[in-house]
DNA sequence: TCACGTTGCGTTAACGTACACGAAAAAACA
DNA sequence: TGTTTTTTCGTGTACGTTAACGCAACGTGA
């Protein structure tokens, strides 16, 4: 007979082993009610020692219920397209797993709005829900809502930024002070000896502060680290309105002329339009990310490095780790940190985003 | 009776519609025989009308049989450890698809052997393998195999060099004529005008001189197109050890100063030695890959520069779109030109190779 | 004509799990 | 003690597909 080997797993050798039937032994997996506390920790027991491992196949096809993985991230605005990147991975990973049952269901918030966040959250049914993925953009508003997750042990991934402190599953983003110390480095190549550099902040979210000051500390730091002389201007800019930002321009730069202008975050082309418009020698300048905004200018030659963390991976992996978890209980590096591309007007179109 | 609804899907349906048994469709399904022409056309017919998917998890629940992925790639040398990374993507891409039945058959040649090359693809038993990856170092090989491959209907991906023409399912690698075009974009920022700048090809191979030359060309093109001024010198090294290298080295630096240059694979390694030996003023050194030996020297700051096209996502992602074509039919992308990245001594750490 | 092979097809038992249904046992109550 | 309620558990069917088994019908050669 080689029953020996067929019977040597699955929940028929545990129930044989427990001495009761196979569907009391699906019982506890399951942990309905129905099972005394005595079997149930003998049935428990039997699982930890042959380390049983259900059979994804059998289990989906009898079960019919779609397991449901719910994204919570900014959606596209006006002022930014940048989410639509983790957006993309989002959806092609949902796509990879879409045959094996998974639901993606996308709560989008506006990115500066936290009303809106909590607004988003609220329509969330967490009984509904095996798993999310979110960029917790508010700390104290995620925070929350992430105590409510963890009540109902539902693993959730960080995407983009991440809140230290927390048992997520994996946090997929970018390491922002070294992204900053990166960008001096360029700096350091493109300027000359006591040339002046400006740094520029343009936000107006407080909880970007933290974002943008631990890229500033990075910029200043290999400065420092390196001993280089250049001296650093910076300005912040608490409005991102073109108006605003080119009348603050005007002012510094008009007093001080710099060599190269690093500006923290993605508006980098809102300063590029700037100096598009002066006939000025242009200063070499270095922004975030890889919109359509900023390509332009890229292109143009107005913007000279873009530094860009793969959002669409982020994406991607985040919902990839959530499946790779709640299907195959497979944990990966909690941080991954994404690589630190370095975009120039000849390698942009063969950036995978 | 809820029966209309489960039974528009399925074998049993088409069964239903074919006035046939399952068995018979089975048959067609998979192309067995004792199936009647008249009757195998109607199913099939039924088959595409239906845009029937079979449910993975019933097949793999009720079929025992692994697939079989064989890797056909060059092997880690004492040279250079540069394919390590391919092998660990496939590695990783091979441990998530496991649990769906599919067994990963690596086959390792020697780089430079063709023979070595040939004695690897004679291993490989066609008739009990569903899927296979390669590098397609050696053209004319390659071929042979591939004619094989596509006699027996078997699919295949070509990763980290194409050869165009071929019905592969697709192409995961770089770009050449791009990465030496955006090597001579970094060589605009470092050098100044009508300073020299030096490109030397190391390699033995006459197979890897299409690939060099194609990055010259990049190269040279982007002087041309921006009109730079500096005069372009050239070497061809046909060995690749040491003592031949740092000999032809020291002929040419020796007449010519130059400030930069450009070495048109991951032998920037062998350069780097040399150059640091020498105590005079370093020239810029921008070369190719993320190896060990070349990572020691970026970090000393003798190379400046390395160019890295992603060898580890090419193993992951290629032996993962031959996953998506055989278990879901799902095609992507046939071009996946990998992204070119630039690394810094600043950037390498947080490099995912 | 019989015996035997071949072709074309239907039937059925797996595969491992989920869950509804109902039965037995235990507990609670009278 | 008998009756009801609750707890605890076993049985059976379904999920969609695979593939072994077997049975007709037909053809072939003697």
């Amino acid at each position: 007979m080689a029953r020996k080997d067929s019977e040597l797993t699955g929940v028929k050798e545990i129930a044989r082993r427990a001495n009761v039937s196979i569907g009391t032994v699906d019982r506890v997996i399951h942990n309905r009610k129905g099972v005394s506390k005595k079997t149930k920790d003998k049935i428990n027991a039997i699982i930890k020692e042959l380390d049983y491992q259900p059979n994804i196949f059998a289990r989906r096809l009898a079960s019919k219920k779609q397991l449901v993985f719910a994204i919570l991230i900014p959606k596209v605005s006006q002022e930014t397209n940048y989410w639509e990147a983790p957006l993309l991975g989002i959806e092609q990973a949902g796509a990879e797993i879409s045959p094996y049952g998974i639901t993606v269901q996308p709560y989008l918030y506006e990115v500066n709005d936290k009303k809106s966040f909590l607004e988003q959250v609220a329509r969330i049914d967490l009984d509904q829900v095996q798993g999310v993925l979110l960029a917790p953009s508010f700390i104290e508003e995620s925070a929350h809502f992430i105590k409510a997750l963890e009540s109902k042990k539902i693993p959730y991934v960080f995407i983009n930024s991440d809140i230290p402190g927390y048992n997520s599953l994996s946090y997929f983003g970018p390491d922002l002070y070294q992204s900053g110390y990166l960008s001096a480095h360029l700096m350091k190549y493109l300027v000359k000896r006591k040339e002046k550099v400006l740094i520029i902040n343009i936000s107006q979210e407080i909880d970007d502060q933290h974002h943008l000051s631990r890229k500033e500390q990075g910029f200043r730091n290999y400065f420092k680290d390196h001993k280089i002389e250049s001296p650093i201007l910076k300005i912040d800019i608490q409005q991102t309105d073109y108006a605003h930002v080119s009348k603050a321009l005007g002012q510094i730069l008009r007093k001080e002329p710099v060599a190269a202008i690093f500006v923290t975050n993605s508006r980098v082309s809102t300063v590029a339009k700037y100096l598009k418009k002066t006939k000025d020698t242009q200063p070499i300048l270095i922004g975030f990310d890889y919109t359509k905004e900023n390509l332009v200018f890229l292109k143009e030659g107005i913007i000279d490095f873009l530094i860009c963390q793969k959002p669409r991976e982020q994406g991607y992996k985040g919902l990839m780790a959530l499946y790779q978890f709640v299907l195959h209980s497979r944990t990966g590096e909690k941080n991954n940190f994404m690589p630190i591309d370095i975009i120039t007007s000849e390698n942009c179109d063969f950036y995978i985003n």
